[in-house]
DNA sequence: TTGATATCTTGACAGTGACAAGATATGGAT
DNA sequence: ATCCATATCTTGTCACTGTCAAGATATCAA
């Protein structure tokens, strides 16, 4: 804890900040495990007594995203009361995440955090995915509930992605279209309901 | 052209597919300049002259994929006559391409390609997305053809992208519920035309 | 107090991207 | 046909990376 003691206290969570740091600051080819052990002022090697290779730091890093992520993504839905305007309210927030952490969004889905089996990671991702969920079948019912979740989740996360790989120009006025995009699945799915 | 002669003949183009073949074969962690140089029977250095760095090379074999990209879904839209049913074809079609070639996605999706500010790279990207636009042109008429584009999109690249990461458990027959996803988008843009 | 264990350091190794300098082939100008 | 500028490829080198091994130091239970 304090500044002279030969073990560092809390190595594990102080390298995912500091990863966290680099991604941030440098982007995602800066990640690496010397530079976050620099980071946390470690020597080069420290990091091997929590991660047994980069990719279980970096599924720690996507996990912390995940976590975080879902915190977001909670605090814009309560914002708004009715069910559907809810989903719509966290389909922007989703994408803004994205936009605003975009090499943090980037580990959240790419292949090193999935390699490596962690279980830290996959709990994470699997309460996003509830919080999703439990948006869609309180705004369109619980009867193809996961279909209709996979159709946002593809929709948003696709969206986010084009996004942050700069996709789209910005003379789309893609905010616009994230919009138009939902309400448009969003007044699909209420119609399939009522089989207009 | 030989086999004696020292030049190689058609370096560019054979760096370009044995770092398609490495991609296939190996996965996106073992694509590496000294790999492909290897892959064509060159030294390590050789690359050097017709890729400046491994963005580069990246970005070429990203380029390559699109052409083929472009010349798969072609042929599936081709199997059918209306615009709408086009539309699906071709998004069963992109998802499909995604998933034989998931490593080959990931890189034309990739920071590195997007960074290395290629032309032949942009070029190449651009007519994927002008492929697209048609078909919604067609299917949708041209008001909004730039928005609704955006929306087809971003379903199928997100779809393609959670599925090649494992998102989906296949217990969620992700099929279904991409064609179901298509038909709702379909239906619902084509609703949005007629102002039901 | 002591000894087992967890944590961190130092040192090493192969693999990588990138650069520089030299060798060889190509092709146009004369 | 000769010659030379240039394109192409090779060899050698460097810093950096992930990973392993061995040693040093701190922690904690007995």
């Amino acid at each position: 804890m304090s500044e002279k003691t030969y073990h560092h206290g809390g190595l594990r969570t102080a390298l995912i900040d500091a990863g966290r740091r680099i991604l941030e600051q440098d982007g995602l080819e800066a990640l690496t495990l010397r530079a976050c052990a620099r980071e946390a002022g470690v020597s080069h090697a420290a990091p091997q007594h929590h991660f047994r290779n980069l990719g279980e730091l970096i599924a720690a890093i996507a996990a912390s995203g995940f976590d975080d992520f879902v915190v977001s993504l909670d605090a814009s839905a309560a914002e708004v009361e009715e069910a559907d305007a809810k989903l719509q309210v966290m389909g922007i927030a989703y994408v803004a995440f994205a936009i605003a952490h975009p090499a943090l969004y980037r580990i959240m889905f790419g292949i090193e955090a999935m390699q490596s089996e962690s279980d830290a990671f996959r709990t994470a991702r699997g309460q996003a995915w509830n919080q999703l969920h439990g948006g869609v079948v309180a705004a369109h019912g619980a009867s193809n509930a996961e279909s209709d979740a996979v159709l946002i989740w593809s929709l948003v996360h696709g969206h986010a992605m084009l996004r942050i790989s700069s996709c789209m120009p910005t003379e789309f006025a893609p905010d616009e279209m994230l919009r138009h995009a939902l309400a448009t699945v969003s007044s699909g799915l209420a119609r399939d309901r009522r089989e207009c």
